[in-house]
DNA sequence: TCAAAAGTGTTCGCTATACACCCATGG
DNA sequence: CCATGGGTGTATAGCGAACACTTTTGA
C-alpha cells in the first residue's frame, strides 16, 4: 500500500500546471499534444502538463514541463487562467494553472518522455482529455486578445523572416486576410522592425529582404506611449 | 492536538481565492479592505478572501466570499491571474486565485463577519498583507485592458447616471482627463445608451439628462463585430 | 446679468483602406 | 516575353482631437 504521508486537517486539492504550446508552421498555428498513456483518458490527446511542486511557482512549474517537453529553456509563456471545476478530472479534485507558450517550432527537439508528441494545426485537433478543449478555446481567445498590443508574435518565427511570413502568421493567429501591400507599408513605417541586406532563397520568383524584429526600438516607442495595433 | 484527517501521498499546496472589490463614489475609484485580526499581519489591511471549498470552483468561492462581505449576489467578478509564490504566506504554502469584482457602492451592505471593512481611494491605500501590493497593481493593470473594450465601466455606476458622471468614471479608471464635449458626442453616437426623460438635480447650475446603459443595443453591435474603444 | 455647466456643431489632421503601378526573377 | 510575387506610391473616407458657440439655470 502507498504511504500517506502528508496530513492535513481540511482536505486540499492537487495543483497543477498544463501548457498549450502553440507553433507556426509558415501556414497554420499548431499546438503540441501529448498522447496520454495512462487511465483516465488513455489514448486521448492532451496538452502537456503536471503537477506543481512545492518549492516551485507556476511560472517555474510550467516552465520545467516545456523544457521537459521541447528541450526549450526561458522560452516564452504567459498565464491566462486557471481551471478548477471540481469535476474537471474523475480521479480527484484538481486545479489547474494554465499557460499558453509561443516557440519556435524549429527549435523545438523530442521530449525526454516517452510520450508520443505531435504538432496539430488548429483545424485537425482532436476531441482531448479532461476540460483541454475548453482550455484550448481560452488559450486562443487571449492570444488574439494579446496580439493587438504586444509584438508576441515575433516569439513564434524564426530570428529572421520576410513580412510575407509575418503576414500570414498574423493571419495564421487572427483568422483574417490583410491586405499584402498594407501590410507591408505598415509594418516598414512602424520601425520596429530592422531590414537585413540578406533575401530568402526559398521564393519562387523575386528574392524577398529579411528582416529581423528590432526588441530595443521597441521598447523606446513602447516608452513614449506607442501602441501596436492590428 | 488538531486532528489530521486528510492523507495524501504528496503535499498539497491550500488554495484560497481573494477578492479586489473595486467601486466609485462618483470622483474616485475605491477598494474595499479588511483588517486583519490575527496574524500574520496582524492589523494590516487586506483584501477579502478565504479557502475555496472542495466542491465549489474558484468563481463560486469567489462569489461566496464577495456575498459575505458586501451582501451582493452576482455581482461581476473576473478573474485576472493567480499568485503561486511559495513564500507569499509565511506559515504554509497557499495559492490564490485572484478575482477582482465591480460593484455598485450604493447597494453595498457591512459584511458577516465582525472584521472592519473599509474603502480606500487608489491613493489612500496603505501597505497591504500577504502579497496584496502585487495583487491590487495587477488587478488594476487588467481591469484597465480589460475597459477598452468591454463596457465593464457600468458595473460601477447606479442605473442612472450622467454623462459627465461616466466620463469622471472613466477617467478615475484610466488616470486621464477627457475633453468634456468629445466624450459626450462619443457616448451619444456610440448608441449603447438611453436617455431618459429626467434630469439629475445634484448639479449646482443646468441639469443634465440621466441616462441608462442599453445592453440590449451593446450586444446587437457587438454582434456586428463592432467593437468599444477609449 | 453674470458665471457655470450642459448640449451641439465644425474644422483639421491622421491613419486605415483600397488599389494602381513598377521591378525582379525564372520558365 | 510573360507570369508571378516583391516593393512603392497615391487617393479617399472615417474618426478622433481641438475648439467655438448656444442654451439653461442659480445666485
Amino acid at each position: 500500500m502507498e504511504e500517506l504521508k502528508y496530513h492535513y486537517k481540511y482536505p486540499h486539492p492537487s495543483v497543477t500546471t498544463d501548457c498549450v504550446i502553440f507553433g507556426f508552421d509558415g501556414t497554420n498555428l499548431r499546438v503540441l499534444l501529448v498522447e496520454r498513456g495512462i487511465e483516465p483518458y488513455k489514448g486521448r490527446w492532451a496538452f502537456p502538463g503536471g503537477f506543481l511542486g512545492m518549492e516551485e511557482s507556476a511560472e517555474e512549474g510550467a516552465l520545467r514541463e516545456l523544457q521537459e517537453e521541447t528541450g526549450l529553456k526561458g522560452a516564452y509563456i504567459k498565464q491566462f487562467h486557471t481551471f478548477s471545476d471540481p469535476n474537471r478530472d474523475p480521479r480527484e479534485r484538481v486545479i489547474t494553472i494554465a499557460y499558453y507558450a509561443l516557440v519556435k517550432m524549429q527549435e523545438v527537439r523530442g521530449g525526454d518522455d516517452a510520450a508520443r508528441a505531435e504538432w496539430f494545426a488548429l483545424d485537425e485537433v482532436p476531441s482531448l482529455a479532461f476540460d483541454h478543449d475548453l482550455i484550448l478555446r481560452l488559450a486562443l481567445k487571449e492570444l488574439r486578445k494579446q496580439i493587438h498590443f504586444e509584438p508576441v508574435g515575433f516569439e513564434l518565427l524564426p530570428e529572421k523572416f520576410t513580412i510575407k511570413e509575418l503576414q500570414l502568421l498574423y493571419e495564421a493567429i487572427l483568422d483574417v486576410k490583410f491586405d499584402r501591400r498594407n501590410f507591408y507599408n505598415k509594418m516598414k513605417h512602424l520601425e520596429i522592425l530592422t531590414q537585413l541586406d540578406e533575401t530568402a532563397h526559398n521564393s519562387p520568383r523575386k528574392e524577398a529582404f529579411l528582416f529581423k524584429f528590432n526588441h530595443k526600438k521597441y521598447d523606446e516607442l513602447k516608452q513614449k506611449g506607442f501602441r501596436l495595433e492590428f
